[in-house]
DNA sequence: TCAATTCGTCTATTGATATAGACAACTATA
DNA sequence: TATAGTTGTCTATATCAATAGACGAATTGA
């Protein structure tokens, strides 16, 4: 393998050489290659690395700059800024705020926008309604530390929840705006882990670079009697944060 | 929100509009938006709906024919020639071939390559080992119905499971590999999950598409005492995997 | 057979991407 | 205070990506 196909840059792929190289830097940071606040080879270096131009390599690292992940200083270098990726535990109790209570100082939770309208089939099937019935939409974000981690849309029964929007608002939690419709306790039936692209919508709340990729978890949860009580659909910035799954 | 603005195309972010509307496309089929061996729209509508010019959506169709996923027929359409996206279970007893009997009539793993090495930092923390200590390394891929799913890499400790990959290369099972070595039973330990773009290697040998995403589970395997006996990271094709945890 | 629909191909133009080279501006250090 | 090493900016050129319009080729159904 020649030491120019080993570096992972293809052409023609519609991806432009400029953001492969700012992914695998990215990546690369993830893995820890150059440790916290420490500092990238010089460009002349990468662009032989990657083997491309040193302007392509510049065009990777004025990306990777306006998303706050490196931060350049004319005749020092190129140093990392980027945190560690969280991780997300995902178990028969999962709970936002608690599993991130050890990694991040400040956790909270934001209701961006709720409506009502009528189960789509997946979503019918999930809470165990008819088609159509009607539910509560109810779109949230959470934050660690102020960046944006994840965004979720979730679902619920709006014969049992009318309202529950508004308790989390007030309350910035799930679990709290449970105890308010009478649920004291809940378990996460169901995940379904996927991956893609982040669409235009996220990318904007979770502050993304486009053409980064979003973690999507499918969740159904019940109360303690076995009743579906919510279906979600949550996406996480795959960049920020791993899904730790306990068995 | 403008209807452009709606379809999450994005400009001047080193991903080709082409590539962008493809993984749309491509996302849309496995959320079965189009049914199986269902028909696209003609390719003006679909212009019109990502606000683009149709020789655009050209490009992103010929990517998928040229992926497999559709199939252009001048003067009738454009057809879905794709299969659903595999659900692949992870539980406290992973078996890839059991997972997925009833989605794929063919299960095979391969054994791509194997080697010794000193163990990394992390692979020594999960197996109990020293730094440095003789490790197994062992390169396999597995695929369903002749299409590429994921591919692993492996580490066991080199002084328990000496041989151990010539045991895979011959049953083509880790779980048969496993009772050669006197290991009757075994289970998952822990498993974290994340997503990244495939790197080279990777793309070649699940023939994905430049640019793709993958699903990286790494996770650590023990015996029915309780020692870890292997430590891996599998990386599924994003676009033909999920996975689906049992809690 | 005819018209409508749909995919396939061609030309032309514009802007983004990538390469190449040169030199300025700044930092650290000998 | 030189000097080497690094990032920042400029010009120029070639190729890819995207738009625009026109027309050919195959299929379907009236």
């Amino acid at each position: 393998m020649s030491a120019k196909a080993a570096t992972g840059m293809d052409r023609r792929t519609g991806v432009a050489l400029w953001r492969q190289i700012a992914d695998q830097i990215r990546q690369g940071i993830g893995a820890g290659h150059f440790g916290e606040g420490g500092r990238l080879p010089p460009e002349t270096a990468l662009a032989e690395r990657f083997g491309v131009n040193r302007h392509t390599v510049r065009g990777a690292i004025a990306a990777l700059v306006q998303e706050g992940v490196l931060r350049a200083e004319q005749g020092r270098g190129t140093f990392v800024e980027k945190r560690k990726r969280l991780s997300y535990p995902i178990a028969r109790r999962t709970r936002f705020s608690e599993g991130l209570r050890d990694q991040a100082q400040e956790r909270r939770g934001h209701l961006l926008d709720h409506a009502h309208e009528a189960a789509e089939p997946r979503v019918a099937a999930a809470l165990g309604l008819d088609a159509d019935a009607p539910v509560l939409r109810v779109e949230t974000m959470s934050e660690a530390d102020g960046r944006p981690v994840s965004r979720a849309t979730s679902w619920f029964d709006a014969a049992r929840f009318e309202g529950i929007a508004e308790a989390i608002a007030e309350t910035g939690s799930v679990t709290l705006a449970y105890r308010r419709h009478g649920v004291e306790d809940y378990f996460r039936q169901s995940t379904i882990v996927s991956a893609r692209h982040a669409d235009a919508v996220d990318l904007a709340a979770l502050r993304l670079a486009p053409g980064a990729i979003v973690l999507v978890a499918v969740a159904v949860n019940v109360d303690t009697e076995g009743r579906p009580i919510q279906f979600s659909e949550t996406r996480f910035a795959a960049d920020r944060v791993e899904l730790a799954v306990a068995e």
